[in-house]
RNA sequence: GCCCCCGUAGCUCAGUGGAUAGAGCAGCGGCCUUCUAAUCCGCCGGUCACAGGUUCGAAUCCUGUCGGGGGCACCA
């Protein structure tokens, strides 16, 4: 029995008591109850908080209306016990037959365990890193890479059509800058005072002449602008490879040029105006943010006629709703976290809902630690941390699942030592250890003869409490999954496989899976292999999700 | 001054209004002729920053204060 068969059981049990009349619901029988793992052994497998939640309503006391249920699920198949307890809460503890057969459940789903419809018809845009191409993808980027690619994968799961982006700015004064930094180190000059000084200036202005070599003989205009045509174009080309070696990879590269070019400003700016959101004012177009609770209103065009920054937004944000999302995600640091409030009131100018069908999601600081000391990142003192120096320095793997697992909410300092480990105390050793270990097990049981129990099952064979607390922990993945996409939490599978971790080494200590010496195979052994399989089917699934490899071997 | 995030064990951090607040590390102490011990077990460790409020119940929600981080352009 999974929790959400559970709850289900839970919401047939009240319905039965409200069509009886035995108890008033004067809002209705809830749709879905909530049904947790208690924390405290003696709590049942276990608990839901519904005879609190709906006693005051009922005119009742939590404990009677308690008691109500618990009659009625005594009644259910695979509930072996229900116990009234505390104020009010109901302890549920579930037949190890009913328990067991999760094990089976979750090997016949096999890549599909932990997938729902809970988006499902949803059309969701996910536009994150998405930064200059300036210079190498540092570390900021590189926290949105790994935790936007993994909601991406997490969305999915739940149903939802997913497309990731990438908004180029190539239309301003940073590229710009970019390209007289590359101009002057080609000429062996010192980088403007506004530009670039970092040694990949250096190394992109050099390749450039390599490219193009008359690149400096033309003329001014000319030559600025072979260096910035081909230094983008290779700088981005780096940076797209750099994410496509740490696993991720968009399906849209936006260019904000062309957004200018196509007119798509000009009309999101027109569109703007007829709903009458925009106003002329020293000579530039403004939007009329603050009515919609940003600080003050934005110049949208500025009075030397350009658009402003967020003259691109606000047609790339038209542009995303005509292409039919419903949802537009845009992942920020937290650098830019001033820009939501504009964002949103953007948002509802266009008469769209803020924060439905735009999200704006905000990362907080990443900082890098060697032995206690920060590396400091700065780009333009060229002490820059990139995503290839992460990876070089932990491994994909591990730079990945270091960045998920942390709420986007959180500064986050990450030792380097720690996580090149090869120890238990390192997270991304100990749940791919799992991973190891179980594909181990199946493969020393084929060996010996010993396969997975399929058909004649005997689920209550695991019966054992370490078989039914990891039994209980794989059943929670779907609700694991789904509210990491409800929350857009990512690093919250990322916890759940390190909790599931600990129930797995617990019950590989204690519970033998293969006979040992001249044992002969029992259903037993077969009915904890296929256990291990079930748990081997999660830490696929679960790592999957966060784009992190489950290897068969470490 | 205004806005956003954070403040939970010595450290790094979980904790979608529930019961006695958790994990890893660090410290102390155990289990290896092993289904490879990269695992596991025990002990130690808390004013959930502080003060009010909301309610059957608050680390969680609201208000304020303090502390840390990041922002407040006709830059992008």
């Amino acid at each position: 029995m999974t929790p959400e068969q559970l709850s289900t059981a839970i919401v047939d049990v009240l319905t039965t008591l409200s069509t009886t009349g035995e108890v008033t619901l004067p809002d209705g029988v809830p749709t879905t109850v909530t049904v947790e793992r208690p924390r405290q052994k003696g709590h049942g497998d276990y608990a839901t908080n519904v005879a609190m939640r709906l006693a005051k309503s009922a005119g009742m006391n939590p404990r009677a209306f308690a008691e109500l249920v618990k009659g009625g699920l005594e009644a259910v198949d695979g509930i072996a016990e229900v116990e009234v307890a505390g104020p009010g809460f109901l302890n549920v503890t579930v037949a190890a037959g009913a328990q067991g057969l999760v094990a089976q459940q979750v090997v016949a789903a096999g890549a599909s365990y932990g997938a729902s419809d809970a988006f499902a018809g949803e059309k969701i845009n996910l536009e994150f890193v998405s930064a200059n191409p300036t210079g190498p993808l540092h570390i900021g980027g590189v926290r949105w890479a790994a935790v936007g690619d993994a909601l991406g994968r997490i969305f999915t799961l739940t149903g939802a059509e997913v497309t990731r982006e990438y908004y180029f700015n190539d239309h301003g004064a940073q590229i710009d800058r970019f390209s007289r930094s590359l101009l002057a180190s080609a000429k062996g000059e010192p980088a403007p005072e506004d530009g670039y000084g970092g040694q990949y200036i250096h190394d992109i202005a050099r390749a450039v002449l390599e490219k193009t070599p008359d690149a400096l003989d033309r003329s001014p205009e000319d030559s600025l602008e072979t260096f910035r045509q081909v230094g983008v174009d290779m700088m981005f080309a780096e940076i797209k490879q750099s994410l496509h070696d740490f696993g991720v990879d968009f399906d849209v590269y936006f260019h904000e040029d062309d957004l200018h070019r196509s007119g798509a400003v000009a009309r999101a700016v027109e569109r703007l105006t007829a709903l009458g959101s925009t106003y002329e004012k020293d000579g530039a177009t403004w939007l009329a943010t603050e009515k919609y609770g940003d600080d003050k209103d934005r110049v949208i065009i500025k009075s030397d006629g350009e658009g402003a920054y967020l003259s691109g937004d606000l047609a790339y944000y038209l542009d995303k709703r005509e292409r039919g999302f419903d949802r537009c995600f845009i992942m920020l640091g937290a650098d830019h976290h001033g820009y939501v409030s504009r964002m949103m009131a953007m948002c509802a100018a266009f008469g769209d809902k803020p924060h439905e069908n735009l999200e704006i999601l905000i990362g907080q600081m990443v900082n890098l630690l060697q032995d206690g000391e920060p590396l400091r990142m700065s780009k333009r003192a060229g002490t820059v941390v990139t995503i290839d120096d992460l990876v070089d320095a932990i491994g994909v793997d591990a730079a990945r699942y270091a960045l998920a697992r942390y709420s986007s909410d959180s500064n986050i300092d990450l030792d380097l030592g720690l996580w090149t480990k090869a120890a238990g105390e390192n997270p991304v050793f100990y749940v791919q250890y799992v991973a190891a270990r179980t594909w181990r097990l199946l493969h020393n049981g084929a060996d010996l003869g010993v396969l997975p129990a399929s058909e004649g099952f005997d689920p209550s064979l695991l019966s054992d409490e370490k078989e039914g607390d990891l039994l209980r922990a794989l059943a929670d993945f779907p609700r694991v999954v789904t509210a990491a996409a409800e929350l857009r939490e990512p690093h919250r599978v990322a916890r759940y496989l390190e909790d599931t971790a600990g129930s797995f080494h617990r019950f590989y200590d204690s519970c033998p899976v293969l006979p040992k010496g001249d044992e002969e195979p029992t259903e037993l052994h077969r009915a904890r292999l296929l256990l291990v399989q079930a748990t081997r089917t999660v830490f696929e699934n679960g790592l999957a999700l966060l784009g992190v490899s489950a290897p068969e071997r470490m």
